[in-house]
RNA sequence: GCGCCCGUAGCUCAGUUGGAUAGAGCGCGGGACUUCUAAUCCUGAGGCCGCAGGUUCGAAUCCUGCCGGGCGCACCA
């Protein structure tokens, strides 16, 4: 039990002793009743809006509740006051001691401090990356790749059971281009010279593909009709493709759990559509033009259609084309159908900032195949603007030139790309400039972060050097201006939950920016006045307490870049 | 025309899901330090939270309507 979810539940007591004294009215609804830090710590340690929240249902002042409620907390051994203030609010002062029992408690849970239960029994599938197996990873995948990860192992951190999850979309149309661009390779591996026309993949990765099939077929299908050679191609070089994708994920130390192919569907696409049809969501029909801009090819065709607009959508959605082959709404229908009949509690996607008018019509499929139980999640993810000393990158998808994530990788490093990429929410515009992202200054968060893990670990080593025998640390030694640190590493587990319920890692980035800084400014101490310093070589006890006490900091900085994904260093260089 | 996202300090962004006097970094003003706990630090100024209403004890946060920016708008994936 965390130091929030103890507090809290002190309130609760004490509201439940007022309620029995008959101070209270019964039967009062206290779900919206919080015990937080408030925002200025000049009002304490933590705050509750209990009075004010519930002065309305039981008929009461909030001040009058607001005393009663003071008056009992008070007395407990952990409070050492307890404020009535503003409006109503009760401000509550921890006893120092607290924090020094935090201290030895984030110590004995080590990379476990953090953790919660509140996603125990539930399982989460999040499906992120999902990249068309058409080319290597380039940037534009990265960001979504990184969160989706990130926001997996928050979950999974919080308690949930989570799936990770890639969805290969390996039947379309992109994929015979694909399949095709690859025989003109083949071609190529076996002497001849080609040119790629425009409209297939012209990129040198398909180079090796090409060797591959020439190795394992020989000249077999230079000379043969497509349909002797364009399945096996197609299977083939999506293999072949699929394996370097996960390589390239691999470089950013992600493995996802299941790889799920479309193509492997095949009658999963008619159960969906059936699922529908027996509910009543699927009819023969035609669509309206779509108004405003007039589209020149536009013509009235019967398709088989799924009632999107009954659950919030703007328009019914073809599941068929008029030509009566699935669309690939269809498929991703059948393929949600599927993770829900694999029993998942909540779906999480990630997309693409292109795909945000594909999100309405997904979630309605979900709703309606779940007669509204399963909520979708679907997080959007901007852009990248890859920049280079302020200047724009310049990328060309024609001619197959774009910013590959292995080169970027290769570049800055898989901790510094996976840090850059959660240090904004995901639905905001996000600059990652090369020269930036290495620097080392206060600008930059990872460098800062990392920077503040060195530090601690440097610290340890200069008392062993400088021989200093350290005896079992003391936190009786500890003033509370060290006791601000234990705070500030206290609030861990709150932002895991925080994190976790509003699905967004960034949050994770951001506490951890703040708590380096608070031990920067700790340490900052140091240089004027050399008291305060971590390591005092006349006084091995303080310097013991001071150790441990940045000894739970390291740890939680550690936990947290390993919920990022990212590894501490112990020193930069 | 419709839908979604966004609008917070000069700039880049946070903002604990409705809490108290709205925060951080950069930049700007002032100061400290000639060092190794300075790959800086302290401090100050800077705000109509796009605008106008509404909901309530209380709104940057929720609702409505405008204004401004981005994205998407039948069979592609």
């Amino acid at each position: 039990m965390s130091l929030y979810q103890r507090f809290s539940a002190h309130v609760a007591d004490a509201l439940a002793a007022l309620t029995a004294a008959g101070d209270l009215p019964a039967g009062l609804d206290t779900r919206a009743v919080t015990v937080e830090p408030p925002r200025d710590p000049t009002h304490g340690d933590l705050a509750t809006n209990a009075a004010m929240v519930l002065a309305r249902p039981s008929g009461m002042k909030p001040r009058d509740i607001a005393i009663m409620l003071a008056q009992k907390l008070a007395r407990l051994p952990d409070i050492e006051a307890a404020e009535v203030a503003g409006p109503g609010f009760i401000n509550l002062t921890l006893r120092p001691d607290v924090w020094r029992a935090e201290l030895r408690h984030i110590a004995a849970e080590a990379s476990d401090y953090g953790r919660s239960t509140m996603g125990a029994d539930h399982r989460v599938n999040v499906e992120y990356v999902s990249a068309n197996p058409t080319g290597p990873m380039h940037m534009g995948h990265c960001r979504g790749a990184v969160v989706g990860d990130a926001l997996a192992s928050v979950l999974a951190y919080a308690g949930y059971g989570v799936t990770r999850e890639y969805y290969i979309n390996d039947a379309g149309g992109q994929v015979d281009t694909l399949a095709r661009s690859a025989h003109l390779r083949y071609r190529e591996a076996l002497g001849e010279t080609i040119a790629i026309p425009e409209g297939f993949y012209p990129g040198d990765y398909l180079v090796p593909v090409g060797e591959a099939l020439a190795r394992d077929h020989g000249d077999r299908y230079v000379g043969a009709p497509e349909a002797e050679w364009l399945a096996l191609f197609r299977r083939e070089t999506v293999a072949l493709m699929m394996i370097r994708i996960r390589e390239d994920l691999k470089l950013l130390g992600i493995e996802q759990d299941v790889y799920f192919s479309e193509a492997s569907l095949g009658n999963r696409v008619q159960e969906a559509l059936e699922t529908l049809d027996a509910k009543g969501l699927i009819y023969e029909g035609v669509l309206e033009a779509p108004k405003g801009e007039t589209a020149e090819d536009w013509e009235p065709r019967p398709q088989t259609l799924f009632r999107a607009s009954r659950f919030g959508d703007d328009s019914d959605r073809a599941m068929k084309k008029s030509d009566g082959s699935w669309t690939y709404f269809a498929g991703d229908v059948a393929y949600h159908w599927d993770k829900l009949a694999r029993g998942y509690d909540a779906l999480v996607d990630m997309f693409g900032a292109d795909h945000g008018g594909y999100v309405k019509r997904m979630q309605a499929a979900v709703k309606a195949l779940s007669d509204g139980k399963v909520p979708l999640d679907i997080k959007i993810v901007q852009m990248v603007k890859l920049l280079r000393a302020g200047e724009p990158v310049k990328m060309s998808k024609r001619s197959g030139n774009f910013v590959t994530l292995a080169d970027v990788v290769d570049e800055v490093g898989k901790d510094v790309v996976r840090f850059i990429m959660l240090t904004k929410r995901s639905d905001s515009q996000l600059d990652f400039d090369f020269a930036k992202v290495v620097e080392q200054s206060r600008d930059n968060p990872v460098f800062y972060v990392q920077y503040a893990h060195a530090r601690i670990a440097s610290a340890r080593r200069k008392a062993v050097e400088a021989g200093i025998v350290l005896p079992d640390p003391d936190f009786a030694l500890l003033d509370d201006t060290d006791l601000a640190l234990v705070k500030a590493a206290a609030q861990w587990p709150r932002i895991v939950e925080q994190a976790a319920e509003a699905r967004e890692p960034h949050r994770i980035a951001f506490y951890l920016g703040d708590l380096a800084a608070a031990f920067h400014t700790h340490w900052n101490l140091g240089n004027d006045d050399p008291q305060r310093r971590l390591v005092l070589a006349d006084n091995p006890a303080l310097t013991a307490a001071r150790l441990a006490l940045a000894d739970a900091v390291g740890q939680v900085i550690r936990n947290g870049l390993s919920v990022m994904g990212v590894e501490a260093a112990n020193e930069l260089h």
